[in-house]
RNA sequence: GGGUCGGUAGCUCAAUGGUAGAGCAGCGCCCUUUUAAGGCGUUGGUUGCGAGUUCGAGUCUCGCCCGACCCA
C-alpha cells in the first residue's frame, strides 16, 4: 500500500460531513483515508484501514459511529483558500514607489496578487487588479550610483524629478516604473495601472482628503493607540507641495479650516532633505499635496474600493502600518479593511534585497535570468507566508528548472495531482497548449558553451519529435536564460570551457584512465568525425581497455573541460580539432604494468564471467603482452552482436595459459 | 524592552487535532551507441527543548532556546 499520501478535505467534503455528522454530534471528526486515489472527484467513503483506525478511536472516545464519516478529497492550493473567503466582485490593489530600479522582491507581491486574480476569475468571481504608481511620494533616498543628479531634488515628489541622463522618460518616476511594467508584460501580468499624480491632480481623492483632515484628532488618537506614536495637537495628516521650493517631504501642516491648510516648509523636518522655511496657506485639493502613506492607503481602500490587498511582512506586523491604516479606516469611515495576504520576503542567496543599497538583482535582471513561467513558478508555488529563497548558483537554478519541468510534465501527461496541475497552469503566463517538451536547463547551459554547436538542433534531436512553435519559443527563451546565467552568474568553476592546457586535476586520473585516453587517441584516425561514430568508438575503446564506462567518460571530460561530466562526448569530440584532441589525449603518460594491474581480473573471475556470458560470446582471441617479469594475458571476445570486449589476467613470472577458460 | 512569523530527513519544503510525507541529494541494483541520460529499489526523524489540554499533539495552551523581521 502506498504510505501516507496526505489527502485533505475541501468544501465539498465538508458539506458531505455536515450531512453525515449533525451539528449536535459530540465530536464531528473528519477522517482521512490513505487508500483513496488522488485523481478524480472527492467522495465521502471509508477505506478499510481508515475504518479500523476510526472504530478504534471512536470506541475510546465514545463517539457515535453512525454520525461520523471518513472523507478524502483533493488538496487545495493556497490561492483557492483566499478565493474561498471572497464574496461578490473583488478589487485587488497593489502599488510601488518608483524611487529607483525596482528590485525583484517587489515581484513577489505582484505575482501573488496576480495568482489570486487569476484564481478568482477561474472560479467565476468577478475581479479587477489595480496597480498604483506612488509617484507623489517624496524622493527620500538617492538611487545607487546617481548621487550628483538627484541630490538637489531630495524631498520633491518623484513625478517632478527629471529622469537620469540619457533617459527618454518624462520624469524619474516614469523612468523607473516603465522598466518594471515591461516585466509585467513579459510575465503576463495584466493590471489596470494608475498613477498617484493623476489621482491627486484629478481631484479623485478630494473628498477623502477633506474627511481625513477633519478627522485629524481621530487619526492622532489611532496613531497613539495602535502604534504608540505621539502626534502633537497641531499635527495634520497631510503634506503640501511647498509653493516656494517644490518639496513635499519637508512640509508640515498645522491647521485646516475646511478649505485651506496652513503649512510650513521646515529645514529640520527630515534628515534626508532640507526645507526652505516657507510658510503658507493653500488648498489641499487637486494635487497641491498628498496624504501620508498610511492615510493614502485608507483613501485608496475607500475610493476604489479595494477588497484584497496583501502587504509585505514589514507592513503586516501588529502595530505596523497596515494595522494603523486599518484602524483609521474603521474609525473614520466605519468600513472594514481589505483582505490582507501577508507575504514574506524574496531572498537571493539568503540576503534580503534592497534597491537603495544597489545589492541584489532588479526585477529586470531576474526577468532576464529566468523565463516567465519559471519566475512565476518560483514566486507562486511557495505559500505567501514563507520566504522564497532563490539560489543563483548552478545547483539551485538547475533544481528550480527541473522542479518546474517535473510539474509541467506531470500536468501535460495527466499524472499531476490537482494542485500540481493548478500551480503549473497558474505559473504559465499564457496557456500551455502545444507545449509538452522542456529542454533540461543544465543541458542547455552546456550546449551553448561549446563552440560550433547548434543548441536548438541538438535539443530537437533529443526531444524525439519536431518542436512545436510554442516549444521552440520556450527553448529559445531557455537558451537566452542560460546565456545570461553563464555570462553573469556562473562561477568559473561552473562554466564549461575548453581547456587550452592540460588541467592540473588531470593528474588525479588512474593509470587505466590514462591508458584509455591513449587508446582512444590511437583509434581516432580510423574514425569518421560524425558524432555517432565517435560516441560508438568511445564505448568500444572503453570495452577493449577495459575500463568502466563512467570512468572513461570522466577521464575525457577531465582532460578536455576540466570537469567530471559534460555534454554527450561524441558531440564534444566531433567539434574539436583532431590534432589538438590527439595531443591532449596522449599528454598524460601512464605506467603499463600499473595500468594492467588496475584493469585486471583474476582467472576465477574471468571463468565466472565467461560462464555467465557464454550464450552471447561468438568467439575469442588470446594474446600475451610482457613487460619485464609481468605477463598480461588478454582475451578479446567477439559477442554475437558484433561488439568486442577485452578481459585481462595479469601474472608474474609466467603467462596465464590459454586453457584458463576451459 | 514589546510584538509578529518561523524552527519537521543531509538540503528545500508538505502535513483538516487522526498512520510524520514529497522532491532533491545519498546508497544499492539494472540498462550500456539516451552518458550532465533512463529504469527499479532503498536508507534516512526524540517534528528546537520542557510541561499542559486531549482517547490522540508537528498541529492547541504556557515557559524557555535559536533565527528573521517590525515597533520602541
Amino acid at each position: 500500500m502506498r504510505r501516507g499520501r496526505s489527502v485533505f478535505c475541501d468544501t465539498v467534503c465538508r458539506r458531505a460531513l455536515a450531512r453525515a455528522a449533525p451539528a449536535d454530534s459530540p465530536r464531528p471528526a473528519v477522517w482521512w483515508c490513505p487508500d483513496f486515489p488522488l485523481a478524480g472527484e472527492p467522495r465521502a467513503i471509508v477505506g478499510q484501514r481508515a475504518q479500523s483506525i476510526f472504530r478504534n478511536s471512536a470506541r475510546k472516545a465514545s463517539l457515535d459511529l453512525s454520525r461520523n464519516v471518513a472523507i478524502c478529497a483533493r488538496p487545495m492550493f493556497w490561492t483557492e483558500d483566499v478565493a474561498a473567503k471572497c464574496v461578490g466582485p473583488q478589487i485587488i490593489n497593489d502599488s510601488k514607489t518608483p524611487s529607483g530600479r525596482v528590485h525583484v522582491g517587489a515581484l513577489r507581491g505582484v505575482l501573488i496578487h496576480d495568482a489570486i486574480f487569476r484564481t478568482l476569475k477561474e472560479k467565476g468571481i468577478e475581479a479587477r487588479y489595480l496597480f498604483g504608481v506612488d509617484d507623489y511620494d517624496p524622493l527620500d533616498e538617492i538611487p545607487a550610483g546617481k548621487g550628483e543628479h538627484f541630490e538637489q531634488f531630495l524631498g520633491q515628489p518623484l513625478c517632478n524629478v527629471p529622469p537620469p541622463d540619457g533617459s527618454s522618460a518624462s520624469d524619474m518616476a516614469e523612468h523607473y516604473i516603465s522598466e518594471f511594467f515591461q516585466v509585467f508584460e513579459e510575465l503576463g501580468v495584466k493590471v489596470e495601472k494608475y498613477r498617484m499624480r493623476d489621482i491627486y491632480r484629478g481631484g479623485k481623492f478630494n473628498e477623502a482628503i477633506d474627511t481625513i483632515l477633519r478627522a485629524a484628532p481621530t487619526v492622532r488618537r489611532v496613531y497613539k493607540e495602535v502604534s504608540n506614536s505621539d502626534r502633537s495637537e497641531t499635527w495634520f495628516p497631510f503634506q503640501t507641495v511647498c509653493e516656494k521650493c517644490g518639496r513635499i517631504g519637508t512640509t508640515e501642516v498645522f491647521a485646516y479650516d475646511g478649505k485651506e491648510v496652513s503649512y510650513r516648509c521646515r529645514p529640520d523636518m527630515v534628515k534626508w532633505a532640507r526645507g526652505c522655511g516657507h510658510e503658507g496657506k493653500v488648498s489641499p485639493f487637486d494635487g497641491r499635496g498628498k496624504l501620508p502613506w498610511k492615510l493614502e492607503w485608507v483613501a485608496k481602500w475607500i475610493s476604489f474600493p479595494v477588497t484584497i490587498e496583501g502587504a509585505g511582512k514589514d507592513h503586516s506586523t501588529k502595530g505596523g502600518s497596515r494595522d494603523v491604516s486599518a484602524a483609521c479606516l474603521r474609525a473614520i469611515f466605519q468600513k472594514e479593511p481589505p483582505l490582507n495576504v501577508p507575504y514574506e520576503f524574496f531572498l537571493v542567496g539568503g540576503a534580503k534585497m534592497s534597491s537603495s543599497k544597489g545589492i541584489g538583482a532588479s526585477a529586470r535582471d531576474m526577468a532576464n535570468l529566468l523565463p516567465p513561467e519559471i519566475l512565476r513558478f518560483l514566486m507562486i508555488r511557495t505559500k505567501p507566508n514563507s520566504p522564497v529563497n532563490f539560489d543563483v548558483h548552478e545547483e539551485g537554478i538547475v533544481k528550480l528548472f527541473n522542479e518546474y519541468d517535473r510539474f509541467h510534465d506531470r500536468t501535460v501527461t495527466g499524472k499531476a495531482t490537482a494542485d500540481e496541475a493548478f500551480v503549473t497552469r497558474l505559473a504559465a503566463p499564457a496557456s500551455i497548449e502545444g507545449h509538452e517538451f522542456n529542454a533540461n536547463f543544465q543541458l542547455v547551459t552546456a550546449l551553448i558553451q561549446l563552440p560550433h554547436l547548434d543548441a536548438v538542433k541538438e535539443i530537437e534531436k533529443r526531444a524525439g519529435h519536431a518542436l512545436t512553435a510554442s516549444e521552440r519559443a520556450h527553448l529559445e527563451a531557455r537558451i537566452r536564460s542560460a546565456q545570461v546565467w553563464v555570462d553573469g552568474y556562473a562561477t568559473e568553476e561552473e562554466k564549461t570551457r575548453l581547456q587550452d592546457t592540460l588541467p592540473a586535476r588531470a593528474s588525479e586520473l588512474t593509470q587505466a584512465q590514462c591508458a584509455f585516453l591513449h587508446a582512444l587517441a590511437d583509434a581516432l584516425p580510423d574514425t569518421t568525425s560524425e558524432d555517432d561514430a565517435l560516441q560508438s568508438k568511445i564505448f568500444e575503446v572503453a570495452r577493449l581497455t577495459p575500463i568502466e564506462q563512467p570512468l572513461a567518460f570522466k577521464a575525457l571530460y577531465r582532460v578536455i573541460l576540466d570537469k567530471a561530466a559534460g555534454p554527450k562526448a561524441g558531440n564534444l569530440l566531433a567539434f574539436l580539432d583532431r590534432a589538438f584532441l590527439a595531443r591532449r589525449l596522449r599528454e598524460l603518460p601512464f605506467d603499463r604494468v600499473q595500468f594492467w594491474k588496475e584493469s585486471a581480473v583474476t582467472a576465477d573471475e574471468l571463468r565466472a564471467w565467461h560462464a555467465k556470458e557464454a550464450a552471447k560470446i561468438a568467439s575469442h582471441e588470446h594474446h600475451v603482452n610482457v613487460e619485464g617479469t609481468v605477463f598480461s594475458s588478454e582475451y578479446t571476445f567477439v559477442l554475437t552482436d558484433g561488439k568486442r570486449v577485452l578481459r585481462r589476467v595479469v601474472t608474474e613470472g609466467a603467462p596465464a595459459t590459454e586453457g584458463v577458460l576451459a
